[in-house]
DNA sequence: CAAAAACGAGAGCGCTGCTCTTGCGCTGGA
DNA sequence: TCCAGCGCAAGAGCAGCGCTCTCGTTTTTG
């Protein structure tokens, strides 16, 4: 058996798990930029070098974190849709996206290392994409489980991006459609701008209620990806206002 | 008179745009994090303390950079949209998005200044926010040009936007109907989701041929905020496919 | 013309990421 | 069971960073 292979390697997973914690930490507290290994090494009561057995650089361990954070706002995301599981596929997308967005808020930091600027000079490796794509599957799935067979026609593409469109449906859902498929992937992205423009301050004096707003701009983007409110038609009937 | 000060009033001038300029080359070619005081310095035969005579820190020399940015970008989009101020608003709007994707791309440490993650531990200061709005003030202006007086309906507003709405159409352009203002904001928000994705590497393996992806996109964002085809119904014709 | 302000140069402080060497203790194979 | 070898922590050190302070010199100003 290859598990509990002794204390040096249980020690070893511990130390790294450590050291991810601190890291974490400080990125919370002041952002991947002040993140130093010095001080995670200093606070962890090691010196400097130790530090390196570890993680080989800096950005080693800022991959390692971008892959938890990956993670965990998959996590969130995936466990608020686990509880609408039974609702309509337009409550369970903006479920998803408000899970999204209450994650950002929450971390803002790990939010700007995985959807603001890559760390300077810094391209995410490969080993991220998995954890990456979690929401994105999640999005499709409920976007698949609304369609079910019945194809529903939407906006149709323009000439020149027809066989992009097949292609990216080949590669993403062979089961849907290529134009909602250009919409998901559209949307996918709009989503990010909305809670990107929020949390990095471009919605000061602008946008003073957000959570209405966002509900709201989210909403637009299931209608975009087909998903339709319950009852198809009683979306009309607000209460007077001046 | 005021102006012509003095040899000395001008070479001041001269050097801070030295400085900046070199700034800028460095920020292009390396991104802002490696902008280094000390570098910039060395490269134009100087001490680096010399150089905090004309920038107190790092941060404000960054300031200055960002609101270059700002007024580059908006410049770009501003004259695309010049050359196209004739054609119907669809047009004009879509003009000026593929402008500001442009410009990203041109300029991608710039972009990544400006609307990615804010340079940690830094707050954006007063005095970028007018170069900043030239955009949104560009497509505010684009979407008010098609509403001439008319106040075209829109989808209506859940109950608890509309005092929302209220304020912010009151802040942002009181000629326009909340509705449109909400929808404006939105993909204005959308509109750099949409470019940062595939700036920062979202798309890869995603989305191939961006362009077109881009067009339609924004396209269906200014059919967001009711700006809608030059024939009417006209959308519907494509070329056959298999 | 003299006082004051602006400026360039240099030294220095504390911090960073990272490397290299040294010595100790656990661990796996003979 | 022994012991060679590997993993590990520690320390010193290097080059670079932002930033501060001091000290002559030059330019502007009252």
């Amino acid at each position: 058996m290859s598990t509990a292979q002794g204390a040096r390697a249980r020690a070893r997973i511990e130390v790294t798990a450590a050291i991810k914690d601190e890291a974490r930490r400080q990125l919370a507290a002041e952002g991947a930029a002040k993140l130093s290994l010095r001080a995670v090494a200093r606070e962890l009561g090691m010196v400097s070098s130790a530090l390196y057995r570890y993680f080989p650089s800096r950005d080693d361990l800022l991959t390692a974190l971008i892959i938890d954070a990956y993670d965990s706002l998959g996590e969130e995301a995936e466990s608020a849709h686990a509880e609408v599981a039974a609702a309509g596929p337009r409550e369970r997308w903006i479920t998803v996206c408000v899970a999204a967005r209450r994650w950002a808020l929450a971390h803002p930091h790990e939010y700007a290392l995985i959807y603001g600027s890559p760390v300077p000079g810094y391209t995410a490796p490969q080993e991220t994409v998995p954890a990456a794509s979690r929401v994105g599957v999640l999005l499709i799935g409920v976007v698949r489980d609304a369609y079910g067979g019945k194809g529903v026609a939407r906006t149709p593409l323009p000439a020149e991006m027809k066989t992009e469109a097949q292609r990216m449906s080949a590669e993403l859902a062979p089961d849907l459609p290529p134009e909602v498929i250009v919409a998901l992937v559209a949307s996918w992205a709009q989503l990010y701008g909305l809670i990107g423009f929020e949390l990095f301050g471009q919605f000061n004096r602008v946008v003073e209620d957000r959570e209405p707003f966002f509900r709201h701009a989210v909403g637009r983007l299931a209608h975009d990806v087909g998903l339709v409110y319950p009852e198809q038609a009683a979306t009309a009937g607000g209460p007077p206002s001046p």
